[in-house]
DNA sequence: ATGCTTAATGTGATATTTACGCTAAGAGAA
DNA sequence: TTCTCTTAGCGTAAATATCACATTAAGCAT
């Protein structure tokens, strides 16, 4: 195993959407190393990075290692680097005997999110997925990098195809609003949510409609990743 | 003096404009502890962080001591991690040198931008402006760094009242046009663009004038910051 | 007074937003 | 079959915002 760096680290906001509400992903701190805590507190995935290790490859890896998941975007969103972040005196003890070859004294973390949809397949062992309201107390700073990757989520899906991570490849127009409603809690009028749409060349029609639902069978679409860009180099988006 | 920490640096971006065209902060390499380098590129003021230091924190002070600039917003807008960043081999050998008690490898540094209006009392002896469009090559990454700042900067200054940095405390509507128009690149319809500033009630308009024009004097106007707050709560922002 | 320059308001055509009403299509119950 | 329930999907009218352009106003210089 590479050394580590031990001033730097990634940590991983994975928000999951379950067709109902939003929850994000959490670890037990156990987890690392199998070493056992004294509390039971939960924190984000995330880990110190590698000496030489590039940071995006860093959050991906450490995802991975930490929860089984991979093939899922991450983008990186802030930086949390007070240097007393690593408060209370408990958590850093903690952390310290989790890497005990290293001197542990202030660590950077660069903050990654994502967005998911929440499926059995995602739901792995380690996994545990828990609604942004109302959240327990984290471990270091942890809840306050999950409220500021909110905000910055909140900003950037009106004006970016970021839904798109949320639903399956065939997705109805209904869909796409509760998809809307659950992340900016806010609710929207079908009819002119679905004008708003009318528009948007990236979102083609199939073949093909809901089936097995006891009322009519709604139009299914894709989005086109192409004509997205294609149709929306200059401001770089659409705004709902 | 505090030790440093080798693996984290802070890099400011400051966009002064000097009412006409928009330009970047550059200081020569030289500067830095009176290490004489090989060339004479430029660079952005930055520099490695202090072990306990707070980042936001080591960011002013990086700013202050190489350029003399202080009481300005800085905001944090990126990071940049990869670990080639420090090329090419001439730049990092100079960088070896002029911190020569640290073994430097790898270090992500944290992006900063600001703007501020360029007056007299800014061109210190130490700074350079340049103007952003068609820069010199400089140190490391400081283009893409710049680049990313410049995008960043863009796309905020519709939603955020950033312009006010730019401004004296009392000006006047011809002045923020002409701020947007530097900035965005883009040229707006003097009618229209009033037109939209009309409903903005942190816009308070004062009971003065324009003085020592030749043309008709235009009322000047100052920024609220309260009102704004106040009444910009939900949606966080106007668009221009 | 005359002209020069920029300030500031106005107007009408066109597009977008908003708040609704209404019909359509399928499932399941009676 | 027909009725009812549920969501899909289209339409319409009023209010708002956008865009392209014309005109008048206020100060300075001559």
């Amino acid at each position: 195993m590479p050394a580590l760096n031990p001033h730097i680290s990634v940590d991983c906001v994975i928000l999951g959407f379950d067709s109902k509400e939003l929850k994000v992903l959490l670890i037990e701190r156990e987890h690392i190393n199998g070493v056992s805590p004294e509390g039971h507190k939960l924190k984000l995935p995330g880990s110190l990075i590698y000496k030489n290790e590039d940071l995006d490859k860093s959050a991906y890896r450490t995802l991975f290692e930490l929860t089984g998941l991979r093939d899922i975007f991450l983008k990186q969103f802030a930086v949390f680097g007070n240097p007393n972040r690593l408060s209370p005196q408990e958590d850093l003890d903690w952390l310290r005997k989790t890497t005990n070859n290293y001197q542990i004294d202030r660590v950077v973390t660069i903050a990654y999110y994502s967005l998911i949809k929440l499926t059995e397949s995602n739901r792995t062992p380690k996994t545990i997925w828990y609604p942004v309201k109302n959240l327990p107390d984290l471990i270091f700073d942890h809840n306050q990098i999950i409220k500021k990757a909110l905000e910055i989520l909140r900003n950037e899906i009106r004006s970016k195809p970021l839904c798109f991570e949320l639903l399956p490849k065939k997705f109805t127009i209904r869909q796409m609003h509760d998809v809307y409603e659950a992340i900016l809690d806010e609710s929207f009028d079908s009819r002119n949510f679905r004008k708003k749409l009318k528009p948007l060349k990236f979102l083609v029609p199939l073949q093909e409609k809901e089936k097995g639902v006891n009322h009519k069978p709604a139009q299914l679409y894709r989005f086109d990743r192409k004509l997205y860009f294609k149709y929306n180099k200059k401001r770089n988006g659409f705004i709902l």
